[in-house]
DNA sequence: CTATAAACCTGCTGGC
DNA sequence: TGCCAGCAGGTTTATA
């Protein structure tokens, strides 16, 4: 679920929240929420850190330790860090930190697919190596994207997808910039001229600050650090509004697939040529 | 390089 | 009411 702007609304939280505080009790629901790594070891590089600096790269999460690792968190499709309030218990909890002011913060992930890893400042690079620009930061301009855009055949929604092109954009945003910047979703991405590309950076930017400013998008179950739902469902052009009329022309909003994924488009704004 | 399918998982919705 | 098909914010890996 979380893409960029869920990921960013939750770090600008706990930023408010955890460092400083001290990680006193870790209890693993689910191991394979560490990726690969012993829950005992886990347990014990953990319990009694003191977490530094709060991050973001991409749609990964991440917590300094004094002691020179860091958490990295990827929520996937349905992960939540909540502050649980105390004696209620959550039916999906997978990871569960007890911090030194007597709080719980809970990675609650009913799918599984979500993923904390503990790493050294390396793995942590390397971990980061193969990711694109961050579409917030200054090093996000039209010649870097259509450089990576460049000689690619492929549809200009799956290569906004792929997190090596350009970090953060899921498939909410990426449909939500694509119609912002009026491109068709099935454009092959070295098609689009300069001008295009400069619009759809623009749109990206614009589409993902959005986001950010109404806590993320949930329709499911995204939620804050309080366990509140974000409201950008309700400014959505095209995503999960198949059939129902497009907000500027009125013609109703198509659906197709798309590296087997869902994409939603409105056929008279964005045209196919 | 690109495209496609499957895997990892659970829960919700809509149709019959 | 009950059951089943289909779908869901992501990423990796295998196969063609």
């Amino acid at each position: 679920m979380p893409e960029l702007p869920e990921v960013e609304y939750v770090a600008r939280q706990l930023r408010e929240e955890l460092p400083g505080r001290r990680i006193v009790s870790v209890t693993v629901g689910w191991p394979r929420t560490l990726g690969g790594m012993e829950p005992s070891e886990f347990v014990t590089r953990v319990t009694g850190q003191v977490v530094g600096a709060i991050g973001r790269r991409g749609k990964h999460l991440i917590v300094e330790l004094d002691g020179g690792d860091a958490l990295v968190i990827h929520r996937r499709m349905s992960g939540n860090l909540i502050f649980l309030p105390p004696e209620e218990r959550d039916p999906w909890a997978r990871i569960v930190f007890g911090l030194d002011d007597g709080r719980t913060l809970v990675f609650s992930d009913p799918r599984k697919f979500g993923r904390t890893l503990l790493v050294s400042q390396v793995e942590l690079s390397d971990l980061f190596a193969s990711l694109g620009p961050e579409p917030l930061e200054d090093e996000f301009t039209a010649e870097e994207l259509q450089a990576r855009l460049r000689g690619s055949r492929r549809a200009i929604k799956a290569a906004l997808l792929d997190q090596s092109v350009v970090v953060g954009l899921g498939n909410i945003y990426a449909d939500e910039a694509l119609f912002r910047a009026r491109i068709h979703p099935l454009r092959p991405a070295a098609s689009l001229s300069h001008e295009e590309v400069a619009q759809l950076r623009d749109a990206i930017r614009e589409t993902l600050l959005m986001g950010i400013e109404h806590g993320g998008t949930t329709f499911g179950r995204h939620r804050d650090v309080y366990d509140e739902a974000g409201t950008n469902l309700d400014y959505l052009n095209v995503y999960r509004r198949i059939g129902q009329p497009c907000r500027v022309c009125g013609q109703p909003i198509e659906r197709v697939v798309i590296a087997q994924r869902s994409s939603h488009y409105c056929p008279h704004c964005q045209p196919r040529v």
